[in-house]
Parts: C-alpha cells; structure tokens; sequence
DNA sequence: ACGCTATTGATAATAGTTTATCAGTAGCGT
DNA sequence: ACGCTACTGATAAACTATTATCAATAGCGT
C-alpha cells in the first residue's frame, strides 16, 4: 500500500467494526454505505494486500467462500448459524485440549467449527422466525 | 440405481476399501484399476447417486473439494496430512465434550479437523522427507 | 441371443469465486 | 494548484468444481 485511499480506509474499517468475519459480500455492502462507488474488483485487491500486510486473515470454512477478520483477534474458533448464515467468533477456551489421534500422527492445529442458531435467531415463543427475515448472507 | 454397473461397483468398491475420505481424482485413479475408460462424469453422476441412496456422504474441509466416505462408518473427526494432503478418520472420542460458546447461543453440531503429519509423513532421523516423494493427492 | 433402455464416456456448459485488463480517477509530493 | 502514477471501477477472463448433453455401449429381463 502506498496510497491511503477511501476505498481501503472503508474496508479495513468494515472489517474492524464488524467484531467477526465477513464476506465479500458483506464487505462490498458495507464498504459502499462509505464508499458508494465501491466495486468488488477493489474489495478483493484490497483484501489481497491487507493479508499481504498481515492486518486481516482469511477465514475459511467447510464448502464455503473465504471469510475476513483481523489478524489481532488471533487464534479462535468458529460458530455458523444455520438460520442467518452469519458467522460469529468463539474465543472461549476448549476445556480439555487433549485432542484424540492416532498414536504415530503429529497433530501441529486444528480447526474447530460449530453449527447452531445465534442469540437473534434462537426460536422464541409466540414470534415468527427471526432468521427467516433477518437473513442478511 | 437399476443396474449394477461395473463403474458403479467399481466406485464403491473403492471407497469401501480406502478406510479414509477419498476426493474425486482418487476416486477416479483408483477406479480406472478396475475399469480403464471410467471417466470423471461417471464418477460424479455415481457419487451423486450413492449419497441420495445413502451409501456414502461428503465429507468437507475448509477450502477444499469434498471427498467421500461410507456412511455407514458413522460420526467422527477428521485428520488432513499437511504433507501428503490425505485425509484420516478419527475415531477417538473428544473427553470433554463441552464445547464453548456464548451462552444464549444454540450449538447443533460441530466439525473438528485436525492438521499436522501422518505417520507416513513423520520426518524420521537420518532420511528424506517422505512425504515430499509421496505427494498423490 | 435379442432388444430395450439405463448407463457410460467425452466434452461442452454451468456456476461461483477470484483475478486480469485498461482507461479514467484521485492521492500526495512538490 | 500541478502532475505523476498508484488506485479504482467496470467488465472480461480465468479457474476450479460440478453438471448437462448426447451418441454409443452394455446390463438384464425375456
């Protein structure tokens, strides 16, 4: 980067707002209510080199188009509504690390991934579905 | 299925014999042993079939192609060689099966995929990296 | 062995995501 | 304010994975 532009400002903004990861999609939708003229070759150049310059990480999921969040939340897990589709951060700890694998493997990471229904979309008595109009993704 | 086709037990065959996920370029490798014209399209359009009559199910990782396994196999958790790239059932249950996330979440279901080297791929004292020779995936 | 038709093989087409192209625009140093 | 050139926007192109097409092949019931 050697250009502090508007477009770039609005994106690493999004993302850093955001408190979990986005997808282009979300990134480009955000970005334009700053930067209306916003296009999604930018979004993805500019994605490109803020993981080159080490402020965001892809997050990637099962059969899914990567995610983006910023490099300092470090390493955590991941949670997936299966409502709303958003995905949302877990940075509570796993209790028992102790990860079962065969006895000759080495295990160096893992990746954890839960499914469920976040807090707005959790069926609540005598409402219609949240999730079903709040699907944003 | 209506006929019982050399591809199609082929196919089947080969996924029963791996003992772990296999992807569609080794299914169609190791299909081609039994049948030497069985082609790509075959193997979609019979993988398609086999998870619709509940034989085998895909099984997805974070940024990758599916690969496909017996159902009948169950659930569990999933090892990905970094080195050769293959993919290992785990059956070992996790021992503390309390899994973290915020409290007025719902969790339904999760994935676990661990990451590091199999036992093919350790590097031993005193050789080459076996697993740079033994890249098939 | 015959014949019907489901299945196959080869390849084109599709779908979704990401990258390349290029003329026009806009940071930023002077 | 000027001018250089990096950056942007619009869109074409590339890429990968999967599905559709269709003439040729091969199960399987008779």
């Amino acid at each position: 980067m050697e250009r502090n532009t508007r477009q770039r400002n609005a994106i690493l903004g999004v993302i850093t707002e955001a408190g979990r990861p986005l997808s282009t999609q979300e990134i480009l939708v955000e970005g334009q209510a700053a930067v209306p003229s916003l296009s999604i070759a930018t979004v993805y150049r500019t994605l490109k080199d803020l993981i080159t310059e080490g402020w965001i990480v892809p997050v990637k999921l099962p059969g899914e188009a990567d995610r983006y969040e910023l490099t300092k939340l470090g390493k955590h897990y991941h949670f997936k509504c299966s409502s709303c589709s958003k995905v949302f951060d877990i940075h509570e700890r796993i209790k028992n690390n102790n990860l079962p694998a065969p006895a000759d493997f080495i295990v160096e990471s893992y990746d954890l991934i839960l499914y469920g229904r976040c807090s707005e979309c959790v069926p609540k008595p005598g409402g219609t579905e949240p999730g079903a109009a709040k699907h944003l993704v």
